[in-house]
RNA sequence: GGACGAUUAGCUCAGCUGGUAGAGCACCCGCUUGACGUGCGGGUGGUCACAGGUUCGAGUCCUGUAUCGUCCACCA
């Protein structure tokens, strides 16, 4: 029999057991036709990113949920793969180049595309081996890339067919531009923040007139490019201004008032500037009352030549200078403090600059419809389910989705724009002359796709789309999403409609959201912060099982948690305890396979009725996706009632002389460790392979062995409840024995008083043992002499030890006082429960009968309180 | 302006469909108990944020309030 090491070293197993599993390929999705398929597609990482804890939490989960499902017997599949994260990928390559003092522009196109290709090339290979690392039993042989081939292929198809429909269109549009990225991001890409600013209200001098009208703005530099100024037509106070001119301070453009209900008569003053070209508002205004677009900034927001004299100035020098020139000439008549929203780039944090650009858009509307549908009738299961309303919230209003980036790093729009007759060729093979007039004087579009538009074909481009392939066939729809809240919109919402519109099925069956993982402080883990922990480090610290099981139970579904260290220091200790545990069993199993005795003892019967409930619930919560609860379940188990009872309880028989019964308790010993650890497998994967390959074992690999399920050959409700007796009243004992502080050496005699004397008759040795009893009587009587003899009680008997010389009679007085009391308390709650009529007609049976046993119980006990009192004197 | 989440032991968190509150860590008292001191036995500690309501019975369901947090919203 193998010898194990007195402390378990994650390092010593972990990578060596990873081998063995890919060795054995069983990670391997196979499409077999008598399995049920489960699927999971992971969340691709950024190509170039390093694993951090949010990765680890997704992956445990999906680690977690795949192994189960390949225990259960399904076909499981778990697509692996990474994302080419558009600007987060450009920017740090182009950081990269600035150090070297070069811009992309100097490189060019091709030159710079080649360079992040080599950068991917240099560090695609990390997060992948992180997840390893981390345990993820996913199919390597089907890694994918966002950018790969099949990707590509998938995205030009989709890009195509959705222009052919219509649902795909090139417009002039206010979109939210970045300067520092430069380019247009979709409304999810922009984080809103309350921020303190003011408000500027500025005069506008009518035209031939005295009159002026006074308008607000928290932009004071778009007024260069206002066009109008809107009133609402009821407005009796501007009514008679509608048609007129006003004249643009400092720009000196005479520009119209027009009457439009979108203003708030009630707002200000009831006047609103319209500035087209950078404010959605004004742009819708502008459309319905033909106004002129004066877009004022360049691509970088410095004022541009609309912008007369603040042509070159950044938008916030302009501002100053703007204020400074409007309070000089007289026109500002006041300024307000305001708290406003502002809206900044996810990526960068650069504040966003609402302009109109030519960009290209996906027509949410007509795709939404049935992405709705799908979650409201329950096709796609959201757990929880609280995040329904906010992805039915955020569907219902989704505007058209901005998918254009002006980036070099991505799937390039597959447009081409034709000089001669100005129409567009969108074409699934790359045209080499326009499909309208046939001229050859055609360029290509030079944006590249939105990022999250490669991903939201995601779990159908992976499995081969857009052929009809086996796998598609097979695997798809995918059975679970796991991912974080975070990307609800991002991600989730859009693979649910693009799924709907290119396969005509949901792309996923159930979306498992998790929380964030968060700093003990409860702060986002942030590199700016610093407060960042690197889940490699926690690996080799405390090991991929113990990091692993601290995340699984630190939460419940869709919570954020807090990373503690002392909680991965506390999953270490349980990979030991386990570890040793295991030891145990082994340093003294003189048999080679894994069976049950035919004879079986109580303690037994209670240990695998324990083990038998235990996987019986697993399973449901598993079902249920409370992974956390399924888990907690397992420790417990693991440490409370095999290792503190069970093996204590075997080892009378194991260092006994009885062979039989010797080998019995192994057996036991075996069967339920080898059970317990593949409950446990799919949480701690590697100490528990790692143990069961030393174990005496059939198969080759725990990972593909079943997964333990209710088992009526092994439920004994009845002898576990009657061990549970024996164990109360250990408990009671070595309770006693503490209070009073009996020194471990003393082991008096123990008088056992009950009506249920088979069953301690059964439990013997063990009360014996784990009581610390020199000899026991088992009797049916009180004693005849009850002086000398310190008493415990518990619900199903009375013991006595004759520890008299032990007892300090005012102590005791004062305990057996002070239990009284709380016993009668109980008892008085109990009896006003059982003299309430409502209670006794509605409350079910069980709790009435459980009640009434409670109270004779409490009567029996106060009883027995008084008796030890009066002994006392 | 909407929506959601959190509020439970000193700390971090569990607590499913309502039946007299749990874990880990911390703390206190014991223990060289032949698997494990990364351990063993025992223990202290909670009017489950607040106010109402439903119910025989409410951390658990309903309504409202407060504090913190998050998301959404074209709030000149």
């Amino acid at each position: 029999m193998k010898e194990l090491p007195k402390v378990y070293d994650p390092k010593a197993v972990e990578k060596k057991i990873y081998d063995m599993w890919l060795q054995g390929g069983y990670f391997k999705g196979k499409i077999d036709p008598e399995k049920e398929p489960f699927t999971i597609v992971i969340p691709p990482p950024n190509v170039t990113g390093q694993l951090h804890l949010g990765h680890a939490f997704d992956e445990t989960l999906q680690d977690v949920l795949i192994r189960v499902k390949r225990m259960q017997g399904y076909s499981a599949l778990w697509v692996p793969g990474t994302d080419h994260a558009g600007i987060a990928t450009q920017i740090k390559v182009e950081e990269s180049l600035r150090e070297q003092g070069i811009s992309r522009h100097d490189l060019g196109r091709e030159k710079f595309l080649e360079k992040v290709w080599e950068w991917k090339e240099k560090y695609g290979g990390r997060i992948v081996e992180q997840l390893k690392t981390l345990g993820s039993s996913c199919d390597w042989d089907r890694l994918r890339f966002t950018m790969d081939e099949g990707c590509s292929r998938a995205v030009r198809e989709v890009f195509v067919s959705l222009y052919e429909k219509g649902l795909i269109y090139k417009g002039e549009r206010i979109i939210n531009w970045c300067p520092k990225c430069r380019t247009a991001l979709s409304d999810a890409e922009v984080e809103h923040e309350e921020k303190e600013g003011k408000f500027w209200h500025i005069k506008y001098p009518v035209k031939d007139s005295d009159e002026y009208v006074v308008v607000a703005t928290t932009r004071p530099e778009t007024m260069l490019g206002d066009t109008a100024v809107a009133v609402h037509p009821e407005d009796k106070r501007y009514r008679h201004l509608i048609g007129k001119k006003v004249v643009l301070p400092l720009m000196n453009r005479e520009i119209p008032v027009i009457a439009d209900e979108y203003v708030d008569m009630e707002l200000g003053t009831g006047c609103v500037k319209m500035t087209p070209s950078h404010d959605p508002n004004d742009f819708e205004v502008g459309q319905r009352h033909n106004l002129q677009q004066i877009l004022v900034m360049d691509e970088e927001a410095r004022i541009n030549e609309n912008g007369g004299k603040y042509a070159g100035l950044d938008r916030y020098e302009a501002r100053k200078q703007v204020v400074k020139d409007l309070e000089e000439q007289g026109y500002l008549v006041k300024v307000e403090p305001h708290v406003h929203s502002v809206g900044s780039c996810y990526r960068c944090d650069t504040i966003v600059e609402p302009v109109t650009s030519p960009q290209w858009f996906v027509r949410m509307e007509p795709l939404a419809k049935e992405a709705l549908e799908v979650v409201r009738d329950g096709r796609i299961k959201f757990v929880p389910e609280r995040f329904v309303k906010n992805y039915t919230n955020w569907m219902e209003n989704a505007h058209d989705w901005c998918i254009s980036r002006q980036l070099w790093w991505g799937h390039q729009i597959p447009a081409w724009y034709c000089a001669d007759c100005g129409h567009i060729t969108v074409s699934r093979e790359d045209p080499d002359k326009c499909e309208k007039c046939g001229s050859t004087n055609i360029t290509r579009d030079e944006d590249v796709l939105d990022t999250w538009f490669s991903s939201a074909l995601w779990p159908f481009s992976t499995l081969g789309w857009p052929d009809k392939t086996p796998d598609l066939e097979y695997f798809y729809p995918t059975s679970v999403l796991v991912t974080g809240y975070d990307i609800l919109f991002f991600w989730v919402a859009r693979m649910i409609f693009s799924g709907l519109e290119h396969t005509k099925q949901v792309p996923f069956r159930t979306v498992l959201f998790h929380g964030l993982i968060r700093d003990e402080k409860g702060r986002k883990m942030s590199k700016s912060l610093g407060n960042g922990v690197d889940p490699m480090e926690v690996i080799e610290t405390y090991g991929a099982d113990a990091l692993r099981f601290n995340i699984i139970t630190g939460n419940s579904p869709g919570n954020d948690m807090r990373y503690y260290n002392e909680r991965c220091e506390a999953m270490r200790n349980f990979a030991n305890k386990i570890w040793n545990a295991s030891r145990f069993v082994l340093m003294n199993l003189t048999i080679g396979k894994n069976e049950l005795p035919e004879k079986l003892e109580l303690e037994d019967k209670w240990i695998l009725s324990k083990l038998n409930s235990l996987a019986k619930e697993v399973n449901e919560n598993i079902d249920k996706f409370e992974l956390g609860i399924a888990a907690n379940k397992i420790y417990d188990f693991i440490w409370d009632n095999y290792c503190d009872w069970y093996i204590e309880l075997t080892k009378p028989r194991l260092n006994g002389e009885d062979e039989e019964a010797k080998i019995g308790a192994q057996k036991v010993l075996l069967y339920v460790l080898t059970e317990t650890l593949k409950l446990l497998h799919p949480f701690m994967p590697f100490i528990t392979e790692e143990i069961w390959q030393a174990l005496p074992h059939e198969g080759e690999a725990l990972m593909i062995e079943n997964y333990p399920e209710f088992n009526e050959a092994i439920d004994f409700p009845e002898d576990e409840a009657k061990f549970e007796i024996i164990m109360n009243a250990i408990r009671a004992v070595r309770t006693r024995r503490a209070e009073m502080n009996v020194p471990p050496s003393k082991w008096p005699h123990l008088t056992i008083v009950t009506s249920k004397k088979d069953v301690f008759k059964a439990g013997l040795t063990y009360l014996s043992k784990l009581a610390f009893a020199g000899e026991v009587t088992i009797t049916g009587t009180q004693p005849d002499v009850m002086e000398g003899l310190v008493g415990v009680i518990t619900n199903d008997a009375k013991l006595y030890m004759p520890l008299a010389e032990l007892v300090d009679i005012e102590k005791e007085r004062e305990r057996i006082q002070k239990e009284l009391k709380t016993a009668a308390e109980n008892l008085r709650r109990t009896e006003s429960k059982l003299s309430n009529q409502g209670f006794l007609a509605k409350a079910p049976e069980e709790v009435v009968t459980a009640e009434k046993e409670r109270a004779e119980k409490l009567r029996a006990l106060i009883e027995n309180l008084e008796d030890s009192l009066k002994a006392l004197n």
